[in-house]
DNA sequence: ATTTAGCACTCGAATACAAAGAGTGCTAAC
DNA sequence: GTTAGCACTCTTTGTATTCGAGTGCTAAAT
């Protein structure tokens, strides 16, 4: 097992390699005010660390550098609890202060303060919807052959999709028709939406409209089709920030990714509650060989609705970036909590 | 001015470099079958036309590079009119074919195709609404204390937007002012929504909902606020494949700015009707410099209602890009057309 | 009067080499 | 167990050298 003075210098190693980028090499660590000890001692430990898999070294006579197991073991258990500013508060809490703005702007506005605060890239997974429930469902006739559907929800989001209506169909057919459904379908989750209006509802829309298949699609669509919240990334490019990705196909391959919205989803699904480190290849993404991502879910009530995480180097700061998130997480928890119990 | 040698010469010469990437020498050019003088012969003439401004040297003993006024020419004068495969013109056809997706995924998916096609970055910025028209006005209460606006459009468009109710008012009142805005309103078009509404309905709004100018905010934003259609890029990447943009700082100017949707309104900003072509520093945008853009817009009859455009390196094949955007403005503005035309 | 062959010259890219510097591992002394 | 000392390794930096592609210019050829 490991020493007492081998944690010490994994963790001034590391600590050190986080803020230089330069693999650290004895002499220089031993110069610091908190090591007593001289170069060759270092280098003993060094040694040991390396061969436990904890430090590697870029060729054969170079400085260590950490390796994905040394950071592992950095965040699981030598980790400073870091502390916010107060200015790091004050930005957080004003994400959501103006609530007028409506949910989404205050997701994105989630997801652009994170990466400004950080210097990271950010993603924020927006709330899905699920969980909502239908407030009032709307068919707006466009012309002869084309109306609207619209569905509003309990928490204010609203989906609309356009559909082909049936051939002489009457204006007052549609009005009765939506009656009938906002009749069996007010209340419902939109979860569930997709059952119900096929158990309940179906044998109605099948004798009035044509192609319903158009307006089940959309539904589902509301429903189980997107069973996820929008996607936002902030910072995209502060990856070029970082000296260990000068290469430009280094970065390329980060920027390809992120393009790619399924993949991101990948990335990102929540899989357990609280904050979650994934470093380098514990990533399932090829892309993420050189990166590590912090996530946290945040909830309503107790239901976990949305995850917001934090992308970068795998030399990242994990201590602030992990006290952030999951100080904003909490945050979001609280107000969306909050926000949605004095619906309904 | 120029001779006809010099002409075929600076031709040539862009062509190659714009295949190569590579500065182009007398020796090389001699070389080539369409060429039956000598090395000495070229260099004369690539001595006189850099003395005019069209080539540059990147150090005294290199190979020609076009000039930014050299592509001036080129696209001006000398641009040899580009056909389209079928494959391409299929691939640009089946954008549109399927009506049914809404306007929005098709635009998107114009973005897409164009920057599969061309391999550089393509911007589409979607169809502004100003000139439809309401066909429907709805507040849908969430509850006691807000509710959801929605303006649908006679193209199917649907903007919503949250507010607050102010204390007390009954669902009854709600109604009536529900439906005397749609009597006034229906038919209007979104650009003139804002000043009608301030005309006519201000005074009403103003008797029934306390906080009535979150409601005309919400109106304000769907004609004059956002005068502009949504914004789509596809390909944001590309530029990665350009060997002049092997440089990390470069690309990321680029990419910078790409993200700042502000800079990308501003740099596509329709300006004439028909295709545009901005070359390197033509563009007001400095992280253009290594750029090119070329632009078309496309309309709904004689209206210009969007913009399509290709941003690749100033090395880009003008003649391609130039036809293939020439060519999906005129069948956006054909369908678009025919769609719009449809309504009312 | 053009065109071209020939030649000296320039510059970048590639190669080789040496020296410097940072770092290691190991041994022997403390 | 710790550390000083030293040989050794490997990267970085700088310098010199060569090679090749290209130019500009002059003088000969057409």
């Amino acid at each position: 097992m490991l020493t007492d003075r081998q944690l010490f210098i994994l963790q001034i190693i590391i600590d050190d390699f986080i803020r230089s980028a330069q693999p650290v090499g004895s002499r220089n660590l031993a110069k610091k005010e908190e090591i007593s000890f001289s170069p060759a001692t270092i280098r003993n430990e060094m040694a040991d660390l390396e061969e436990m898999g904890f430090l590697e070294k870029t060729h054969t006579s170079s400085g260590r550098v950490p390796s994905e197991k040394g950071y592992r073991y950095y965040v699981d258990h030598l980790l400073s609890p870091g502390s916010l500013r107060r200015s790091e508060r004050t930005a957080i809490h004003s994400i959501f202060a103006d609530r007028q703005e409506g949910l989404e702007k205050a997701v994105q506005n989630a997801a652009t303060i994170l990466s400004e605060l950080t210097n990271y890239t950010s993603i924020v997974l927006g709330p899905k919807f699920n969980d909502h429930r239908v407030k009032r469902l709307q068919i707006i006739p466009i012309d002869t052959q084309s109306a609207v559907a619209i569905i509003v929800t309990d928490t204010g989001h609203v989906e609309n999709r356009i559909f082909t209506l049936p051939e002489g169909i009457e204006p007052s057919d549609i009005e009765k028709m939506v009656n009938i459904l906002n009749d069996r379908l007010t209340g419902v989750p939109l979860a569930e939406l997709h059952r119900k209006i096929y158990k309940e509802t179906a044998e109605l829309m099948r004798r009035h409209l044509h192609n319903y298949e158009a307006v089940l699609h959309m539904f589902a669509e509301a429903s189980g089709g997107s069973p996820i919240g929008k996607l936002f990334i902030g910072g995209k490019t502060n990856i070029f920030n970082q000296p260990e990705f000068r290469d430009v196909e280094k970065v390329r391959l980060v920027m390809d990714m992120m393009e790619k919205e399924q993949d991101m989803y990948e990335l990102i699904r929540p899989t357990e509650t609280g904050v979650q480190v994934r470093i380098g290849t514990e990533n399932a993404e090829q892309a993420m060989e050189d990166c590590s991502l912090i996530t946290a879910s945040y909830s309503v009530g107790d239901e976990p609705v949305g995850t917001i995480a934090i992308l970068g180097p795998k030399r990242m700061e994990y201590s602030r970036v992990i006290t952030l998130v999951d100080f904003l997480s909490h945050d979001m928890t609280k107000v969306l909590t909050r926000l949605y119990n004095t619906r309904t």
